[in-house]
RNA sequence: GCUGUUGUAGCUCAGUGGUAGAGCACUCCCUUGGUAAGGGAGAGGUCGAGAGUUCAAUCCUCUCCAACAGCACCA
């Protein structure tokens, strides 16, 4: 007899197991037809399990964000069912729902290309007219892997194989179609609707391991309306302007090239955003105490050898050799980190722990050999500047250090314009250098660490540096990628291999703990997303090209000219716009560069020493004398940490 | 690195088995115009690289390079 509560605090009794489509239709007409699924003490269940026990029940409707993922996941099994019935012998895998939608990977012979979408699409919305119900069975597992394996989908019966005992095993069918699925589902095909795309092909390896054969994957989005699902597909056109690199091109700040694969070309306007942002770190830098440096590109084998760089990270490295007779033998490489260098100044001379913490930063250029599928616009290079940081302390200096590290990274992220980022705890990879007491020894301090500087994060296993764990701070792209851009790690290790030392209060020598930190985590990369975070229209302390003065007529150029030196002076960065052009084509010119402030200047201006500023892409403008205007810009092109 | 797609003028893109076209940008001329593209003329490309098929290849085939999407990788 059981007592179903429902979300409005209700009870309603039933005599012995019923299913949630009675309880529905118990309700009410309206709701048996809006109900998809229903939730039974918190867990999603299909509409059709009957409920013997005494629960609490809330029905999922189509508004629900429950109902979303279904929709997507059942879509999913319709394209796996499309594509099986148009593409015999293709072998079913896995097909989740994920964030925006879904995809299936599929095993077959010849992927599939975009080509293939519209007739599966076509299938696909056959099935989802048919409506067929989806109907759970649960069966032994030896018949499912006989099953699956006298089909020929042994993917499907590998998968069984894996599951842990306790698992049941469970079949929907929908129609004469058949797969493994934990489920659960909606009612029918029919509840999909028709807001759906395939998106794009992608290979991807089974189980997420590249030893392992490679799989077809096909992308797909699906919403609850044509409108839904509309508005995402503008987003992502949205989404695409913002794209660095084309913005990158557009606005003239770098390109690259195929003779330098993975390193930048930066531009005169990409370098001068370049610089503002080094000049501001520069100084956030110096009033937090470190210590800048300067370390070589070129470092003979033997200290990466000594580092441990030599064994774990050979083959992201550059190595160099030279031509010379006498010097065949010596083998140099690019620097891919810069933490060994430091060790060698740390190292210069006897250390007190006086002295401790020591915070030495560099804005340091590594290479990496990165493979070629990885490399991505200006965020993911072969070449790159780090703001990067090693703090030698003592092993209770940690948590100190940790905090204030976390203090000074999210004050620069706010002036950069990010609020929110992500913190994710990367803790000991497969291959690594240190004993296992000794990553327990800093897992457990960075920690404590997070602990006390109140950082919420969340777990990122086996992902930390070989040396040691890490925080990574995350900040997201436009098209929705995450990127790691910050990061702080605990290093017992490479001060052991280097030999690290200092003298400590009672005389004793001491290894310090080295941690590692940056917070943009390469120039290149953070200016990536700072351009995609702004979509070009910095903020005016970052604009490359803060100010244009342009012209009406050319009489108006000598009092031009004399505005811009005046802007200049005053540490505008300004440029001017003489060119035998109607204004409103300056104008247009200088929204599509994404200046901020237009100075126009006609014969009225140069006469009265006035110059009219414009907001763009804004149609206000103000009329002010040209000293207030320098004045007003001024301040306000003032990076954010030297304001009064 | 793997799977798929793409590579034509500086940029964005069209096009064809018979050695290429548009718009914008560029150069020159006219125009001095008051806030979202003034007018005219001109110049510019071994169609990513190499090999093959063909009487003939930018187009078909193969190899390589690069970019893009995803996977894997990511200190």
């Amino acid at each position: 007899m059981p007592a179903i509560t429902l979300p409005d605090g209700s009870i309603r009794q039933f005599d012995g197991a019923v299913t949630g489509t009675t309880i529905a239709a118990a309700i009410g007409p309206g709701l048996a037809k809006a109900a998809l699924a229903m939730e039974v003490d918190g867990k999603l269940r299909d509409l059709s399990a009957s409920i013997s026990q005494d629960a609490k029940l809330r029905f999922i409707t189509r508004r629900d964000p429950e109902a979303l993922e279904m929709i997507r996941h059942d879509c999913a099994h319709v394209l796996a069912e499309a594509v099986q019935a148009l593409y015999p012998g293709t072998q079913v895998t896995i097909g989740p729902s994920i964030e925006n939608g879904f995809y299936y990977d599929f095993a077959r012979n010849d992927p599939f290309t975009p080509d293939h979408f519209a007739k599966i699409e076509a299938k696909m919305r056959e099935i989802i007219a048919r409506n067929d119900a989806f109907l759970r069975e649960e069966w032994e597992r030896e018949d499912a892997i006989r099953f699956f394996t006298e089909k020929g989908e042994r993917y499907k019966a590998e998968l069984i194989q894996d599951l842990p005992k306790s698992e049941i095993i469970s079949i929907y069918k929908q129609g004469a179609w058949t797969d493994l699925c934990r489920g659960p589902h909606m009612r029918g095909t029919g509840d999909i609707g028709t807001a759906f795309k395939l998106m794009k092909v992608a290979g991807a390896y089974w189980r997420g391991d590249h030893r392992n054969a490679m799989l077809s994957r096909i992308y797909g989005t699906a919403w609850r309306d044509q409108k839904e699902l509309d508005a995402y597909l503008l987003q992502l056109e949205e989404a695409e302007k913002r794209d660095h690199r084309k913005i990158g091109k557009e606005m003239g700040l770098f390109h690259l090239q195929d003779e330098a694969v993975g390193s930048v070309f930066w531009h005169p306007k990409g370098w001068r955003l370049y610089r503002t942002v080094e000049a501001y770190m520069r100084r956030r830098l110096d009033i937090a105490e470190y210590q800048e440096v300067k370390t070589p590109q070129l470092v003979d084998r033997k200290l990466w050898e000594a580092s441990g760089h030599w064994e774990k990270f050979r083959e992201n490295m550059f190595v160099a050799r030279v031509e010379d007779e006498d010097e065949k033998d010596r083998v140099l490489a690019l620097k891919p980190m810069n933490c060994p260098c430091h060790v060698q100044i740390f190292n210069q001379g006897l250390r007190s722990y006086r002295e401790l913490p020591l915070r030495m930063a560099e804005f340091g250029a590594c290479h990496r050999y990165e493979p070629s599928g990885a490399l991505h616009g200006i965020m993911r290079v072969r070449s790159f500047v780090q703001d990067d940081a090693h703090i030698f302390c003592a092993e209770e200096q940690i948590a100190d250090e940790t905090v204030r590290f976390v203090a000074l990274l999210s004050s620069i992220y706010r002036d950069f314009g990010f609020t929110e980022f992500r913190v994710k705890f990367s803790d000991r990879p497969a291959r690594r250098a240190g004993t296992d007491a000794v990553w327990d020894q800093a897992e457990g301090a960075l920690k404590d660490a997070c602990r006390i500087a109140g950082v919420e994060y969340e777990l990122n296993p086996g992902e930390g540096a070989f040396y040691g764990p890490k925080l990574e701070f995350v900040l997201r792209d436009a098209i929705g990628r995450d990127w790691q851009c910050g990061t702080l790690q605990v290093d017992f290790v490479l001060p052991e291999r280097l030999d690290a030392e200092y003298v400590a209060e009672d005389g004793a020598r001491r290894r310090p703990v080295m941690l590692h930190r940056a917070i943009l985590g390469s120039f290149e990369r953070f200016l990536g997303i700072l351009i995609e975070e702004h979509a070009g229209r910095f903020p005016l302390w970052l604009a490359p090209v803060q100010v244009v003065v342009a012209t009406i007529v050319d009489e108006a150029a000598p009092f031009a000219r004399q505005a811009a030196a005046a802007l200049q002076k005053a540490g505008v960065a300004v440029s001017l716009d003489l060119r035998n052009e109607k204004i409103n084509r300056k104008v247009v010119d200088h929204i599509d560069q994404r200046v901020p402030v237009l100075a126009v200047i006609g014969r009225r201006e140069a006469e009265e020493g006035t110059i009219v500023l414009r907001r763009l892409p804004g149609r206000d403008q103000e009329t002010l004398k040209l000293a207030d205007a320098v004045a007003l810009l001024a301040a306000e092109a003032t990076p954010p940490d030297l304001r009064g």
